[in-house]
DNA sequence: GACCAGGCACATC
DNA sequence: GATGTGCATGGT
């Protein structure tokens, strides 16, 4: 187990102090909020998200009740609006079809289980399933999204270009299996990548600019 | 106006 | 298995 992983996620905690995600109340608002996030900003998301909470269609029965077409237009802000209206019916239908709508019953599946169940949706990948699984029903999964591997990258750990399963093993043999620190790390990625680890980077005043966290 | 954002599926080679 | 493309709004 590499100790560099565990120090970067403390310098992130104190620099940053903890990061209280996901930013959503229920199990099924951090399920809609992960699929409406893919390639999209947390900004144009939380419109969406508004959208359905004021009408009250922010549960599963009342979205699969609806139109994919209406849903389509209630989560217009948070863009790619037709593609991810079919995602989130995509996943209600598995989700009464196998489940009966019962969030619940859906989290007492085993790690393993849900996370391949997940992936047979169409419109759910990794990061998706993972987000679901760490964030909506706190398994001990580890989330790698585009700022992670830029970061780690960028810092020398992997190359530009490693696979989604190869971050992620990374990841997982070099930290403790804490669904806490997981969900928090992440979250810190995400800030420090939003922040500082752009396309076009402002490594100067990066916390993790210091070269003492670079691998050789 | 260009560039970017907490991916994914699908086509093609 | 690797690479390219469509999907779309809203902020900088």
């Amino acid at each position: 187990m590499e100790p560099v992983f565990i120090k970067i996620y403390d310098r992130l905690l104190k620099e940053f102090g903890p990061q209280g995600w996901w930013p959503g109340e229920s199990i099924f608002e951090i399920i809609i909020g992960a699929i409406l996030t893919q390639n999209t900003a947390w900004g144009n998301v939380e419109k969406a998200i508004n959208n359905l909470k004021q009408h009250n269609l922010l549960t599963p029965p009342e979205l699969h009740q609806i139109s994919e077409k209406s849903l389509a237009r209630w989560i217009r802000p948070a863009g790619y609006f037709n593609i991810k209206a079919t995602r989130i019916k995509n996943f209600l239908q598995f989700l009464f079809s196998q489940h009966q709508g019962d969030l619940l019953q859906l989290g007492e599946l085993k790690l393993s289980v849900l996370r391949e169940k997940l992936l047979t949706v169409n419109g759910i990948g990794p990061e998706t399933a993972d987000s679901i699984l760490l964030y909506a029903f706190g398994k001990p999964i580890f989330v790698v999204d585009a700022y992670t591997r830029r970061i780690f990258s960028r810092h020398k750990f992997i190359s530009e270009k490693a696979s989604y399963p190869e971050i992620q093993q990374l990841f997982m043999t070099n930290l403790p299996q804490d669904v806490g620190l997981f969900n928090e790390f992440h979250a810190l990625i995400v800030h420090l990548g939003k922040n500082f680890c752009q396309r076009k980077p402002r490594c100067g005043k990066c916390p993790l600019s210091a070269r003492v966290y670079f691998r050789p």
